[in-house]
DNA sequence: AGAAACATACCAACTGATTGGTATGTTTTA
DNA sequence: TAAAACATACCAATCAGTTGGTATGTTTCT
Protein backbone atom coordinates (compact mmCIF):
# COMPACT_ATOMS: atom_id res chain seq x y z
CA UNK A 1 0.00 0.00 0.00
CA UNK A 2 1.18 3.90 -0.84
CA UNK A 3 2.27 5.99 1.89
CA UNK A 4 -1.24 8.32 0.81
CA UNK A 5 -3.28 5.14 1.17
CA UNK A 6 -1.78 4.00 4.72
CA UNK A 7 -2.11 8.09 5.92
CA UNK A 8 -6.15 7.63 4.99
CA UNK A 9 -6.11 4.25 6.96
CA UNK A 10 -4.81 5.55 9.82
CA UNK A 11 -7.03 8.52 9.68
CA UNK A 12 -10.34 6.52 9.51
CA UNK A 13 -8.51 4.17 12.39
CA UNK A 14 -8.33 7.75 14.43
CA UNK A 15 -11.90 8.89 13.66
CA UNK A 16 -12.94 5.32 14.73
CA UNK A 17 -10.84 5.28 17.90
CA UNK A 18 -12.22 8.56 18.94
CA UNK A 19 -16.31 7.46 18.08
CA UNK A 20 -15.92 4.02 19.58
CA UNK A 21 -14.48 4.60 22.76
CA UNK A 22 -17.01 7.25 23.44
CA UNK A 23 -20.38 5.21 22.03
CA UNK A 24 -18.93 1.63 21.70
CA UNK A 25 -18.33 -0.29 18.60
CA UNK A 26 -21.90 -1.35 17.98
CA UNK A 27 -23.07 2.31 18.18
CA UNK A 28 -20.76 3.78 16.15
CA UNK A 29 -21.95 2.86 12.41
CA UNK A 30 -19.68 2.92 9.74
CA UNK A 31 -21.32 6.17 8.35
CA UNK A 32 -20.23 8.31 11.40
CA UNK A 33 -16.78 7.24 10.92
CA UNK A 34 -16.57 8.55 7.57
CA UNK A 35 -18.51 11.80 7.82
CA UNK A 36 -15.75 12.48 10.03
CA UNK A 37 -12.46 12.07 8.25
CA UNK A 38 -14.68 13.62 5.09
CA UNK A 39 -14.50 10.24 3.44
CA UNK A 40 -16.50 7.82 1.45
CA UNK A 41 -17.81 4.57 1.65
CA UNK A 42 -15.97 3.22 -0.91
CA UNK A 43 -13.19 4.27 0.19
CA UNK A 44 -13.77 2.46 3.66
CA UNK A 45 -14.52 -0.40 1.94
CA UNK A 46 -11.40 -0.25 0.06
CA UNK A 47 -9.70 -0.21 3.32
CA UNK A 48 -11.37 -2.37 5.38
CA UNK A 49 -13.28 -5.51 3.79
CA UNK A 50 -15.60 -5.44 6.61
CA UNK A 51 -16.70 -3.63 9.77
CA UNK A 52 -15.26 -6.59 11.50
CA UNK A 53 -11.77 -5.86 10.27
CA UNK A 54 -12.20 -2.50 11.51
CA UNK A 55 -12.57 -3.79 14.71
CA UNK A 56 -9.84 -5.99 14.59
CA UNK A 57 -7.78 -3.18 13.04
CA UNK A 58 -8.49 -1.23 15.95
CA UNK A 59 -7.92 -3.30 18.25
CA UNK A 60 -4.51 -4.80 17.35
CA UNK A 61 -3.48 -1.40 16.83
CA UNK A 62 -4.40 0.02 20.50
CA UNK A 63 -2.69 -3.21 21.65
CA UNK A 64 0.67 -2.14 19.78
CA UNK A 65 0.42 1.34 21.06
CA UNK A 66 -0.33 0.37 24.85
CA UNK A 67 2.42 -2.48 24.55
CA UNK A 68 5.02 0.17 23.36
CA UNK A 69 4.09 2.42 26.02
CA UNK A 70 4.22 -0.09 28.88
CA UNK A 71 7.88 -0.98 27.48
CA UNK A 72 9.15 2.44 26.99
CA UNK A 73 8.08 2.80 30.75
CA UNK A 74 9.38 -0.47 31.54
CA UNK A 75 12.82 0.74 30.18
CA UNK A 76 13.18 4.10 31.55
CA UNK A 77 12.09 2.38 35.07
CA UNK A 78 15.17 -0.11 34.59
CA UNK A 79 17.48 2.58 33.69
CA UNK A 80 17.17 4.65 36.65
CA UNK A 81 16.76 1.91 39.47
CA UNK A 82 18.29 -1.55 39.53
CA UNK A 83 16.92 -2.11 43.23
CA UNK A 84 13.58 -4.91 42.34
CA UNK A 85 11.47 -2.72 44.79
CA UNK A 86 12.18 0.67 43.55
CA UNK A 87 12.03 -0.30 40.52
CA UNK A 88 8.83 -1.11 40.56
CA UNK A 89 7.49 1.78 42.50
CA UNK A 90 9.36 4.15 40.03
CA UNK A 91 7.22 2.04 37.13
CA UNK A 92 4.25 2.99 38.45
CA UNK A 93 5.24 6.54 39.07
CA UNK A 94 5.84 6.35 35.54
CA UNK A 95 3.07 5.23 34.86
CA UNK A 96 0.59 7.74 36.62
CA UNK A 97 2.90 10.47 35.01
CA UNK A 98 1.75 9.49 31.98
CA UNK A 99 -1.89 9.33 32.99
CA UNK A 100 -1.87 12.58 34.24
CA UNK A 101 -0.93 13.70 30.51
CA UNK A 102 -3.81 12.06 28.99
CA UNK A 103 -6.50 13.97 27.07
CA UNK A 104 -9.85 15.48 28.82
CA UNK A 105 -12.21 14.07 28.38
CA UNK A 106 -10.99 10.70 29.76
CA UNK A 107 -11.18 8.25 27.11
CA UNK A 108 -11.50 4.59 29.27
CA UNK A 109 -9.45 1.54 28.00
CA UNK A 110 -10.77 -0.10 24.84
CA UNK A 111 -10.31 -3.61 26.29
CA UNK A 112 -12.50 -2.68 28.28
CA UNK A 113 -14.95 -1.51 26.00
CA UNK A 114 -14.52 -4.42 23.42
CA UNK A 115 -14.90 -7.16 26.60
CA UNK A 116 -18.22 -5.71 27.13
CA UNK A 117 -19.55 -5.88 23.99
CA UNK A 118 -18.45 -9.74 23.81
CA UNK A 119 -20.55 -11.33 21.09
CA UNK A 120 -20.14 -8.92 18.56
CA UNK A 121 -17.07 -9.95 17.97
CA UNK A 122 -14.67 -12.82 16.97
CA UNK A 123 -12.64 -15.52 18.20
CA UNK A 124 -9.39 -12.93 16.89
CA UNK A 125 -10.97 -9.80 18.87
CA UNK A 126 -11.06 -12.73 22.07
CA UNK A 127 -7.27 -13.43 21.52
CA UNK A 128 -5.81 -10.00 21.13
CA UNK A 129 -7.93 -9.51 24.26
CA UNK A 130 -6.44 -11.80 25.97
CA UNK A 131 -3.08 -11.72 25.27
CA UNK A 132 -3.05 -8.16 26.56
CA UNK A 133 -4.30 -8.78 29.97
CA UNK A 134 -1.98 -11.34 30.49
CA UNK A 135 0.70 -9.45 28.84
CA UNK A 136 0.25 -6.77 31.64
CA UNK A 137 0.14 -9.15 34.75
CA UNK A 138 2.90 -10.89 33.26
CA UNK A 139 5.50 -7.96 33.47
CA UNK A 140 4.05 -7.28 36.48
CA UNK A 141 4.21 -10.36 37.97
CA UNK A 142 7.83 -10.61 36.73
CA UNK A 143 8.91 -7.41 38.49
CA UNK A 144 7.11 -8.46 41.80
CA UNK A 145 8.66 -11.85 41.93
CA UNK A 146 12.17 -10.09 41.65
CA UNK A 147 10.71 -7.74 44.49
CA UNK A 148 9.84 -10.64 46.31
CA UNK A 149 13.11 -12.49 45.73
CA UNK A 150 15.41 -9.65 47.26
CA UNK A 151 13.52 -9.11 50.52
CA UNK A 152 11.12 -10.54 52.95
CA UNK A 153 7.33 -9.64 52.22
CA UNK A 154 5.63 -7.92 55.71
CA UNK A 155 2.64 -10.40 54.87
CA UNK A 156 2.63 -13.35 52.78
CA UNK A 157 1.97 -12.34 49.21
CA UNK A 158 2.20 -14.04 45.74
CA UNK A 159 4.27 -12.10 43.01
CA UNK A 160 0.83 -13.66 40.92
CA UNK A 161 -1.76 -12.38 43.21
CA UNK A 162 -0.08 -9.12 43.31
CA UNK A 163 -0.03 -9.10 39.35
CA UNK A 164 -3.59 -9.55 39.44
CA UNK A 165 -4.52 -6.66 42.10
CA UNK A 166 -2.72 -3.78 40.05
CA UNK A 167 -4.58 -5.13 36.80
CA UNK A 168 -7.73 -5.41 38.01
CA UNK A 169 -7.36 -2.05 40.36
CA UNK A 170 -6.10 -0.12 37.33
CA UNK A 171 -9.21 -1.85 35.33
CA UNK A 172 -11.53 -1.12 37.97
CA UNK A 173 -9.82 2.69 38.56
CA UNK A 174 -10.59 3.52 34.31
CA UNK A 175 -13.90 2.80 34.66
CA UNK A 176 -14.31 4.92 37.68
CA UNK A 177 -12.38 7.52 35.91
CA UNK A 178 -15.02 7.23 32.70
CA UNK A 179 -17.85 7.18 34.44
CA UNK A 180 -16.91 10.55 36.48
CA UNK A 181 -14.48 11.91 33.63
CA UNK A 182 -12.36 11.95 36.45
CA UNK A 183 -8.03 10.84 35.28
CA UNK A 184 -7.07 11.49 38.92
CA UNK A 185 -8.80 7.97 40.04
CA UNK A 186 -6.30 5.99 38.44
CA UNK A 187 -4.07 8.21 39.94
CA UNK A 188 -4.95 7.78 43.39
CA UNK A 189 -5.21 4.29 43.09
CA UNK A 190 -1.85 3.68 41.86
CA UNK A 191 -0.47 5.73 44.65
CA UNK A 192 -2.59 4.09 46.97
CA UNK A 193 -1.12 0.56 45.68
CA UNK A 194 2.53 1.95 45.57
CA UNK A 195 1.96 2.83 49.35
CA UNK A 196 1.11 -0.48 49.84
CA UNK A 197 3.82 -2.49 48.22
CA UNK A 198 5.96 -0.28 50.21
CA UNK A 199 4.75 -0.95 53.24
CA UNK A 200 5.14 -4.63 52.57
CA UNK A 201 8.73 -4.77 51.91
CA UNK A 202 9.92 -1.61 53.10
CA UNK A 203 11.58 -1.52 56.34
CA UNK B 1 -51.05 -2.26 35.74
CA UNK B 2 -52.44 -6.07 35.97
CA UNK B 3 -50.69 -8.95 37.18
CA UNK B 4 -50.07 -10.25 34.20
CA UNK B 5 -49.03 -6.88 32.18
CA UNK B 6 -46.47 -6.88 35.34
CA UNK B 7 -45.25 -10.43 34.64
CA UNK B 8 -44.53 -10.13 30.73
CA UNK B 9 -42.87 -7.00 31.46
CA UNK B 10 -40.78 -8.39 33.52
CA UNK B 11 -39.89 -11.32 31.12
CA UNK B 12 -38.96 -8.59 28.82
CA UNK B 13 -36.32 -6.93 31.02
CA UNK B 14 -35.41 -10.77 32.22
CA UNK B 15 -34.57 -11.34 28.42
CA UNK B 16 -33.48 -8.57 27.81
CA UNK B 17 -30.64 -8.23 30.42
CA UNK B 18 -29.77 -11.32 29.28
CA UNK B 19 -28.84 -10.32 26.19
CA UNK B 20 -27.76 -6.89 26.93
CA UNK B 21 -25.47 -8.31 29.23
CA UNK B 22 -23.83 -10.55 26.68
CA UNK B 23 -23.49 -7.78 23.84
CA UNK B 24 -23.91 -4.46 24.85
CA UNK B 25 -27.27 -2.23 24.97
CA UNK B 26 -26.72 -1.02 21.13
CA UNK B 27 -25.73 -4.39 19.75
CA UNK B 28 -29.26 -5.65 20.68
CA UNK B 29 -32.50 -5.12 18.84
CA UNK B 30 -35.35 -5.10 20.34
CA UNK B 31 -36.87 -7.90 17.71
CA UNK B 32 -34.10 -10.21 19.70
CA UNK B 33 -35.50 -9.95 22.82
CA UNK B 34 -38.97 -10.04 21.53
CA UNK B 35 -37.87 -13.34 19.98
CA UNK B 36 -36.44 -14.43 22.74
CA UNK B 37 -40.44 -14.19 24.46
CA UNK B 38 -41.91 -14.96 22.19
CA UNK B 39 -44.17 -12.10 22.44
CA UNK B 40 -44.24 -9.36 19.61
CA UNK B 41 -43.62 -5.90 18.83
CA UNK B 42 -46.90 -4.54 19.70
CA UNK B 43 -46.38 -6.20 23.40
CA UNK B 44 -43.27 -4.82 23.80
CA UNK B 45 -43.76 -0.97 22.75
CA UNK B 46 -47.20 -1.30 24.56
CA UNK B 47 -44.59 -1.80 27.94
CA UNK B 48 -41.91 0.10 27.21
CA UNK B 49 -42.16 3.72 25.00
CA UNK B 50 -39.10 3.45 23.34
CA UNK B 51 -36.12 1.05 23.50
CA UNK B 52 -34.31 4.14 25.75
CA UNK B 53 -37.17 3.52 27.97
CA UNK B 54 -36.23 -0.01 28.33
CA UNK B 55 -32.52 1.10 28.62
CA UNK B 56 -33.47 3.08 31.70
CA UNK B 57 -35.94 0.71 33.39
CA UNK B 58 -33.98 -2.02 32.76
CA UNK B 59 -30.74 -0.25 34.87
CA UNK B 60 -32.77 0.51 37.49
CA UNK B 61 -34.21 -2.70 38.15
CA UNK B 62 -30.70 -3.98 38.08
CA UNK B 63 -29.72 -0.87 40.77
CA UNK B 64 -32.91 -1.73 42.78
CA UNK B 65 -32.02 -5.57 43.16
CA UNK B 66 -27.92 -4.80 43.56
CA UNK B 67 -29.15 -2.38 46.59
CA UNK B 68 -31.79 -5.27 48.11
CA UNK B 69 -28.10 -7.57 48.08
CA UNK B 70 -26.08 -5.25 49.71
CA UNK B 71 -28.72 -4.27 51.74
CA UNK B 72 -29.35 -8.12 52.76
CA UNK B 73 -25.48 -9.02 53.37
CA UNK B 74 -24.79 -5.78 55.32
CA UNK B 75 -27.54 -6.65 57.37
CA UNK B 76 -26.45 -9.98 58.20
CA UNK B 77 -23.12 -9.19 58.93
CA UNK B 78 -24.36 -6.97 60.97
CA UNK B 79 -26.35 -9.81 62.93
CA UNK B 80 -23.24 -11.51 63.38
CA UNK B 81 -20.47 -9.40 63.90
CA UNK B 82 -20.58 -6.62 66.19
CA UNK B 83 -16.88 -5.72 65.82
CA UNK B 84 -16.29 -2.93 63.07
CA UNK B 85 -12.76 -5.12 61.56
CA UNK B 86 -15.00 -8.21 61.76
CA UNK B 87 -18.58 -7.17 60.35
CA UNK B 88 -16.47 -5.62 57.37
CA UNK B 89 -14.46 -8.68 56.61
CA UNK B 90 -17.37 -10.78 57.19
CA UNK B 91 -19.39 -8.49 54.57
CA UNK B 92 -16.77 -9.36 51.80
CA UNK B 93 -16.53 -12.85 53.03
CA UNK B 94 -20.55 -13.03 52.53
CA UNK B 95 -20.28 -10.99 49.02
CA UNK B 96 -17.43 -13.86 47.68
CA UNK B 97 -20.14 -16.67 48.81
CA UNK B 98 -22.97 -14.24 47.00
CA UNK B 99 -20.51 -14.56 43.73
CA UNK B 100 -19.71 -18.01 44.56
CA UNK B 101 -23.47 -18.62 43.87
CA UNK B 102 -23.73 -17.12 40.29
CA UNK B 103 -24.19 -18.86 37.27
CA UNK B 104 -21.56 -19.81 34.34
CA UNK B 105 -21.91 -18.09 32.33
CA UNK B 106 -20.42 -14.92 34.62
CA UNK B 107 -22.67 -11.94 33.00
CA UNK B 108 -20.27 -9.32 34.47
CA UNK B 109 -21.60 -5.93 35.56
CA UNK B 110 -24.43 -4.19 33.79
CA UNK B 111 -23.07 -0.82 35.00
CA UNK B 112 -19.63 -1.22 33.40
CA UNK B 113 -21.67 -2.20 30.79
CA UNK B 114 -23.51 1.06 30.13
CA UNK B 115 -20.10 3.05 31.40
CA UNK B 116 -18.28 1.99 28.03
CA UNK B 117 -21.62 2.85 25.76
CA UNK B 118 -21.91 6.46 27.11
CA UNK B 119 -23.04 8.34 24.54
CA UNK B 120 -25.93 5.94 23.98
CA UNK B 121 -28.07 6.84 27.22
CA UNK B 122 -29.46 10.26 28.54
CA UNK B 123 -29.25 12.06 31.81
CA UNK B 124 -31.48 9.84 34.08
CA UNK B 125 -29.22 6.56 33.07
CA UNK B 126 -25.72 8.08 33.59
CA UNK B 127 -27.42 9.39 37.27
CA UNK B 128 -28.47 5.87 37.88
CA UNK B 129 -24.84 4.79 37.47
CA UNK B 130 -23.44 8.02 39.44
CA UNK B 131 -25.82 6.67 42.24
CA UNK B 132 -24.89 3.23 42.15
CA UNK B 133 -20.63 3.48 42.59
CA UNK B 134 -21.11 6.26 44.91
CA UNK B 135 -23.82 4.90 46.58
CA UNK B 136 -21.42 1.33 47.23
CA UNK B 137 -18.55 3.35 47.97
CA UNK B 138 -20.53 5.68 50.81
CA UNK B 139 -20.80 1.95 52.49
CA UNK B 140 -18.09 0.58 52.24
CA UNK B 141 -16.16 4.24 53.36
CA UNK B 142 -18.68 3.71 56.67
CA UNK B 143 -17.76 0.71 57.55
CA UNK B 144 -14.02 1.47 57.00
CA UNK B 145 -14.44 4.77 59.27
CA UNK B 146 -15.77 2.60 62.14
CA UNK B 147 -12.94 0.28 61.58
CA UNK B 148 -10.56 3.10 61.22
CA UNK B 149 -12.34 4.22 64.63
CA UNK B 150 -12.00 1.05 66.73
CA UNK B 151 -8.18 0.81 65.84
CA UNK B 152 -5.21 2.42 65.01
CA UNK B 153 -3.94 1.07 61.10
CA UNK B 154 -0.41 -0.27 60.81
CA UNK B 155 -0.18 2.90 57.72
CA UNK B 156 -1.93 5.69 57.67
CA UNK B 157 -5.01 5.42 55.24
CA UNK B 158 -8.28 7.24 55.21
CA UNK B 159 -11.66 5.29 54.87
CA UNK B 160 -12.75 7.25 51.29
CA UNK B 161 -9.05 5.92 49.76
CA UNK B 162 -10.07 2.32 51.02
CA UNK B 163 -13.52 2.83 50.10
CA UNK B 164 -12.50 3.93 46.76
CA UNK B 165 -10.23 0.88 46.14
CA UNK B 166 -12.61 -1.89 46.79
CA UNK B 167 -14.56 -0.33 44.39
CA UNK B 168 -12.25 -0.51 41.98
CA UNK B 169 -10.50 -3.55 42.37
CA UNK B 170 -14.17 -5.16 42.53
CA UNK B 171 -15.22 -3.67 38.88
CA UNK B 172 -11.71 -4.63 37.73
CA UNK B 173 -12.19 -7.94 38.62
CA UNK B 174 -15.72 -8.17 37.15
CA UNK B 175 -14.22 -6.86 34.05
CA UNK B 176 -11.46 -9.91 34.17
CA UNK B 177 -14.14 -12.95 35.31
CA UNK B 178 -15.89 -11.79 32.22
CA UNK B 179 -12.88 -11.81 29.67
CA UNK B 180 -12.03 -15.11 31.34
CA UNK B 181 -15.19 -16.42 31.77
CA UNK B 182 -13.98 -16.81 35.71
CA UNK B 183 -15.74 -15.73 38.54
CA UNK B 184 -13.57 -17.15 40.80
CA UNK B 185 -10.74 -13.50 40.14
CA UNK B 186 -13.67 -11.82 41.88
CA UNK B 187 -12.98 -14.17 44.75
CA UNK B 188 -9.77 -14.05 44.81
CA UNK B 189 -9.44 -10.43 44.66
CA UNK B 190 -11.92 -10.11 47.44
CA UNK B 191 -9.85 -12.55 49.58
CA UNK B 192 -6.83 -10.87 49.16
CA UNK B 193 -8.43 -7.40 50.17
CA UNK B 194 -9.67 -9.23 53.19
CA UNK B 195 -6.11 -9.89 53.91
CA UNK B 196 -4.83 -6.37 53.17
CA UNK B 197 -7.48 -5.33 55.83
CA UNK B 198 -6.52 -7.72 58.32
CA UNK B 199 -2.90 -7.42 58.15
CA UNK B 200 -3.78 -3.43 58.35
CA UNK B 201 -5.96 -3.61 61.44
CA UNK B 202 -5.21 -6.91 63.85
CA UNK B 203 -2.62 -6.99 65.83
C1' DA C 1 12.57 6.80 -23.13
C1' DG C 2 7.73 6.14 -23.90
C1' DA C 3 3.61 3.65 -24.45
C1' DA C 4 0.80 -0.15 -22.94
C1' DA C 5 -0.76 -2.83 -19.05
C1' DC C 6 -1.85 -3.00 -14.62
C1' DA C 7 -2.63 -1.68 -9.56
C1' DT C 8 -4.05 1.35 -6.04
C1' DA C 9 -7.03 4.81 -4.07
C1' DC C 10 -10.89 6.76 -4.08
C1' DC C 11 -16.00 8.48 -5.15
C1' DA C 12 -21.18 8.80 -6.06
C1' DA C 13 -25.09 6.23 -6.22
C1' DC C 14 -27.42 2.29 -5.13
C1' DT C 15 -29.22 -2.17 -2.65
C1' DG C 16 -31.23 -5.35 0.39
C1' DA C 17 -31.70 -6.18 5.01
C1' DT C 18 -32.42 -4.48 9.61
C1' DT C 19 -33.67 -0.97 12.67
C1' DG C 20 -36.88 1.46 16.00
C1' DG C 21 -41.41 2.73 15.89
C1' DT C 22 -46.65 3.10 14.57
C1' DA C 23 -51.46 2.23 13.21
C1' DT C 24 -54.99 -0.79 13.66
C1' DG C 25 -56.81 -4.37 14.90
C1' DT C 26 -58.21 -8.75 18.29
C1' DT C 27 -58.30 -10.99 22.68
C1' DT C 28 -58.31 -11.12 27.61
C1' DT C 29 -59.36 -9.56 32.16
C1' DA C 30 -61.41 -6.87 35.79
C1' DT D 1 -68.33 -3.53 28.65
C1' DA D 2 -64.41 -0.93 28.77
C1' DA D 3 -59.78 -0.71 29.51
C1' DA D 4 -55.59 -3.19 29.44
C1' DA D 5 -52.84 -6.62 27.08
C1' DC D 6 -51.59 -8.32 23.40
C1' DA D 7 -51.01 -9.48 17.82
C1' DT D 8 -50.64 -8.24 12.83
C1' DA D 9 -49.15 -5.60 9.43
C1' DC D 10 -46.90 -2.09 8.13
C1' DC D 11 -43.42 2.32 7.55
C1' DA D 12 -39.48 5.51 7.24
C1' DA D 13 -34.86 5.69 8.38
C1' DT D 14 -30.62 3.63 8.90
C1' DC D 15 -27.46 0.00 8.46
C1' DA D 16 -23.44 -2.58 6.31
C1' DG D 17 -22.01 -3.58 2.07
C1' DT D 18 -21.88 -3.32 -3.52
C1' DT D 19 -21.65 -1.49 -8.02
C1' DG D 20 -19.52 0.80 -11.74
C1' DG D 21 -16.59 3.99 -12.53
C1' DT D 22 -12.40 7.62 -12.55
C1' DA D 23 -7.96 9.44 -11.38
C1' DT D 24 -3.39 8.64 -10.22
C1' DG D 25 0.39 6.24 -9.80
C1' DT D 26 3.63 1.98 -10.84
C1' DT D 27 5.45 -1.69 -13.46
C1' DT D 28 6.45 -4.01 -17.82
C1' DC D 29 7.55 -4.30 -22.53
C1' DT D 30 9.52 -2.47 -26.82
Amino acid sequence: MSRRGEDTKERILDAAQALVLERGFAATPVDDIIKSTALTKGAFFHHFPSKGDLARALLQRYADEDLAVFDRLAARADELAEDPLQNALLFLSLFEEFVDAMAKPFPGCMFASYIYEGQTFGPEVHALIDEALKGWTAVYERKFEAVIASREPRQKVTAKQLAESIVCLMEGAFLLARAYDEPEIIIRQSRQFRAYLRFLFED
